[in-house]
DNA sequence: CTGAAAGCGCTAACAG
DNA sequence: CTGTTAGCGCTTTCAG
């Protein structure tokens, strides 16, 4: 094994606790000390055991990061950001992979939560506060920093998008470029996915559009549901001439189907989607989409949960920060 | 502060010893006692603390995974398949994203031993085994496994593609479809971009066609890099009329670049690419591909790992598995 | 400025 | 079957 402490101290003729001072820079050493210390300390190839510091002062300095899919590129640039914000901060970020399975979810944070580690972020897949998990969560004293989705009650630390304005400001781009029927291919039912079909709706309502009911088709998550979902679009008997989608990967799917089924984006049916994930440029038709900053909400919620840890054990008032929507226009939407 | 195990022995009247006993299930604890102590660890919602646990033990149940690029679809997953394996077996997976930075990568690994991670799996930058981070390897005893790129003079355990075999099946299926004159965007200078460089060339050799230096050009790891690469090959002045390129974020970079050009997929120029991420298929042209079985090396390298542990400190036979790849293909190369 | 004592929560090894 | 003793490697507290 390497060497600890106490092997420094003794090869040194000194305490075990001088020498645990010098190495963490406590002020009553003397300069000298500390020097021979730290050069002992070199020579052995030190390194300080993370476990044993963590089992008295109770900190582990390891966050956790729960997001529903790795494989969705919209989450692993959060999961970049906190990275980012984390890293030079001296923790290690641990990445939990919920597949957007809520029980999956709650046991894979009470795992975190028994490894200490000092803070949560994540991206739930619960759909009301009423959960189970909130209940741990509350029960333990450790602070955690929602993302992406609000469950329904929830009153906690959130970093996230406006949703009801990503749904207006896609809805509002199809209708500028002179789309009459405007369907949507929705997601699930938590926040992101009633907040942007809110968005679409009064979008339309604004603009004195007609919004019928079978307008508003599930797509879920992904292409696949993407895929489905605009398929059912498709035959219906007033075929729409433009789509807002939940999110890119949707979005890909759908355009997918309406070129299979013969038709052409954006000419028969505009296209747009929401995230703006690296590979939506390159796409059948490259996709137009909101951009939702995915990196800074990763970064944001790192920073507040950063503050939430240094606060010690008085919890900061509720913070909530909502990232703002910006409309990137690329060739799936554009007819004018 | 949450219940310990005193508090269990306490309310019963019995012996820390016992409760600890009785809770790991060891055999030596009569039914009744063990009833007892697994109902008042119940009550109290006691959670076994894995620091302490760990400090004696010497294990953590931690694994680490250190990949260049989380937002490679291959590599998350890679992380998934990583994470399939080792979940069950009540490991957690630490992912440390190096960004293809061979120091960020070597500081990486040694936080992760500093936090006595059980083993590691490394997709490692590090070109050479005369690196830094081996001897720090070397001389801690943590397994590890290195997967999808083998550092010149590497003799431990690996998990991998076959790299020449996949530039052959590439090349070869070019070659089948017609195309004359056969470009290479080549990856960078580790053993997947040599190796299918390798098979290129050997394709090549094989049926008797010209491989002119100024065809190979640099394409890297992503789209940027493909885009560029490709514009290059598009101003010799024999164009080429089919691309194997490195992977298939490159290929949708080529894509990108050739239609720019106002040419077209497969038509001018067939394209292929490696890897079989999951949006291949959405994109501008539908991408041909050579599937490697991404999250079957995942999991492969996590069950080579996860009984390098079990085997103690008794190090294993390296053990090297080389997965067989396979031709997809879609419509960017389909000529016939 | 330095150090001795106590303990974090748990387990290995052995004794009853 | 149960319990005692002795740590794991470090930090906190307090006395010199």
């Amino acid at each position: 094994m390497s060497a600890r402490m106490k092997d420094i101290a003794q090869d040194l003729g000194v305490s075990l606790m001088t020498v645990s001072k010098a190495l963490r820079g406590h002020s009553d050493i003397s300069e000298e000390t500390r020097r021979r210390v730290v050069n002992r300390a070199r020579e052995l190839h030190y390194r300080p055991n993370w476990i044993a510091r963590s089992l008295v002062t109770r900190r582990t300095y390891m966050v956790g990061l729960v997001i529903p899919d790795l494989m969705h590129s919209f989450f692993a640039e959060v999961a970049k950001g906190v990275g980012r914000k984390f890293g030079p901060l001296g923790y290690q970020v641990v990445i939990s992979n919920s597949e957007e399975n809520p029980e999956a979810e709650a046991r894979q944070i009470e795992v975190l939560l028994d490894r200490n580690v000092d803070g949560v972020i994540i991206a739930s897949a619960q759909s009301h506060i009423r959960s189970e998990l909130f209940r741990i969560l509350e029960k333990r004293e450790t602070p955690y920093v929602l993302i992406d989705r609000m469950p329904t009650g929830f009153e906690g630390h959130y970093v996230g998008g406006r949703d009801e304005e990503i749904g207006m400001l896609a809805t509002n781009h199809l209708i500028d470029q002179g789309c009459k029927r405007i369907a949507h291919l929705r997601g699930p039912v938590i926040s992101p996915g009633s907040g942007r079909l809110r968005g679409y709706r009064r979008a339309l309502a604004k603009h004195g559009l007609d919004a019928p009911l079978d307008y508003v088709a599930s797509g879920l998550y992904e292409d696949g549901s993407g895929y489905e979902g605009m398929r059912k679009l498709l035959q219906l008997k007033k075929r729409p001439d433009g789509v807002f989608c939940y999110n890119d990967p949707v979005a890909a799917g759908a355009i997918k189907a309406i070129l299979e089924a013969g038709l052409t984006v954006p000419g028969d049916i505009a296209v747009i989607g929401a995230g703006n994930v690296h590979y939506s440029d390159l796409l059948r038709v490259p996709l137009s989409t909101i951009d939702q900053s995915s990196s800074v909400i990763g970064e944001t919620a790192a920073e507040l949960l950063a503050q939430c840890i240094e606060a010690a054990k008085k919890p900061l008032p509720p913070k909530r920060v909502f990232i703002a929507p910006r409309l990137v226009v690329r060739e799936s939407s554009r007819r004018k």
